[in-house]
DNA sequence: TTGATTCTGCAATACATATTGCATCCATTA
DNA sequence: TAATGGATGCAATATGTATTGCAGAATCAA
């Protein structure tokens, strides 16, 4: 029986302290397969005894003979060619997620290449600037506003989605002034709106970040600050929003940095940045 | 210093004993890693002692010590995640871009460990053979409900996307009947909503898919179909739908196989297959 | 609020694993 | 063959790790 399978026919009878373990277990097996009670406990807050308890609430005798279940789970025993090439067979034989993912991290990988930290720096800078954010997408794209609105807005942003047709987005642009900024999406083509939103926004003196698939370069007029990187897949196929989406979390994450720097707080890595951010 | 070497240095000065037990070190360096000195010396016919001294004679202050070096060169080695970052860690700073990406490449490269085809395919199956489509997200994840909506719709499903509180929920649900799903996505932890949910799916006889991460397994009752990854990141800090993302697109690429098959076209692979979904 | 119940940490104990001093064995050499 | 010195196993000790009884804390229901 899988690790997962054991959770979920004990899940009801989980305690606060046993969820916490859980959620590290299943995000890091590995590290919990090497370890001993005491580290895990430890790592987690909670102490050494609860995590035998654990064991033993998975169905397991003892402590060690759960460790060893997780060993034979995620540790890999057998010779690392052998796994490659069975992983490869897979994906190129039948596995579409396997499929997938090897696309999505191929298009990640690039994705410095075409974004760098000062670039991305300056984009946050200007919009962590700005008084009002408004935000932009069509088709897909929709998906990313939802995500740039939430962070923002957490971030006491004020923001505005632009939705509807033209006479909407005329009306809702209406208020827009020279403290304001215009996070705009467009991937495969230029929107219909793009060149009335641009020159809209160069008229009243605010500022635009585009953020764009392999088009980005080739739009016009061209926004401030163009954050723009190809994504998984072949153009004209099917194709995920997971690079736009890491740019969008990048700049998310450069804002919040600006934002405890305008705080007068200083962070000594960016790891505590990362792990300050979105803290319940 | 790598095993070889140190065995090399030494190799001059070794007892017949001590040579019985590099043999098996070194053929089998796996199983060394994850057991102890007895079991060692037992399966070479010797006394855990010489192997302790083994240890130490291979210039480590400890048996432990001498284990711990042999797990980082064979098993967190073989990890293709870590591999990753190790070679992001060279060729890069520590931008936060660079990080993020990261993260997300190992989480990525982890998927496929806790979600494989068939449970994909299931899932998929069963929401192609549903009439209506219910989908329930909080949060930030609200940003995938809007992602699966406009795909599910431009497959020709007919969505209904839950909102507002648990009057609104209510009323939304009110229809649901035996030929249809809902969707739902939990992270970080059981949204207040899902026990009546899902007891409300369970009674009139409806399908239920839950998205997850790593609380997944702990959720309670559980629900038809489980799709849960661990995300990107710390738990508790800044994690990204990266991994959910992806776990949509492939259950949407495999509900569109099962459409595709049931409209009788064949496709030769799925390569293919990705190609043609989306084409606009 | 009270009482019952469960959860959780503490600390003592039990168990597993590693280290070390000592005795013996074996091979080598004179 | 006897003497020597390293190699090895034995067993006691030390260290590390896991389990368990107990009590205080937290939770829930009445």
């Amino acid at each position: 029986m899988q690790l997962a399978e054991r959770v979920q026919t004990v899940a009801e009878t989980l305690t606060p302290a046993e969820r916490k373990l859980v959620k590290e277990i299943i995000s890091k097996p590995r590290d919990v397969a090497l370890g001993t009670a005491l580290e895990l406990a430890r790592k987690m807050g909670v102490h050494q005894a609860t995590a035998g308890r654990l064991a033993r609430k998975l169905g397991f005798e003892t402590y060690s003979d759960f460790r060893d279940a997780i060993r034979d789970e995620f540790i890999v025993k057998t010779d690392p060619a052998l796994r490659v090439r069975k992983t490869l067979e897979i994906s190129r034989g039948q596995s579409i997620l396997d499929l997938l993912i090897q696309q999505e991290v191929e298009a990640l990988s690039r994705l410095t290449a075409y974004i760098d930290e000062s670039r991305l720096n300056d984009a946050a800078k200007t919009i962590s600037e700005c008084r009002r954010i408004f935000i932009f997408a069509r088709g897909n794209a929709e998906t990313l506003a939802v995500l740039m609105d939430r962070r923002l807005r957490r971030m006491a942003f004020e923001t505005v989605v632009i939705s509807g047709d033209s006479r909407d987005i005329a009306e809702q642009i209406l208020t827009m002034g020279r403290q304001d900024a215009l996070i705009l999406f467009a991937f495969r083509r230029q929107p219909d709106a793009y060149i009335p939103l641009m020159e809209h926004v160069r008229k009243v003196g605010a500022r635009s970040i585009v953020i764009s698939g392999a088009v980005g370069p080739s739009l016009s007029p061209q926004g401030d600050h163009l954050l723009s990187a190809p994504r998984a897949g072949k153009t004209d196929a099917f194709q995920t929003l997971t690079v736009p989406m890491a740019i969008c979390n990048g700049l998310i994450l450069s804002i919040a940095q600006f934002d405890e720097k305008r705080s007068l707080i200083q962070l000594e890595t960016l790891g505590e940045l990362i792990a300050s951010f979105d803290r319940r």
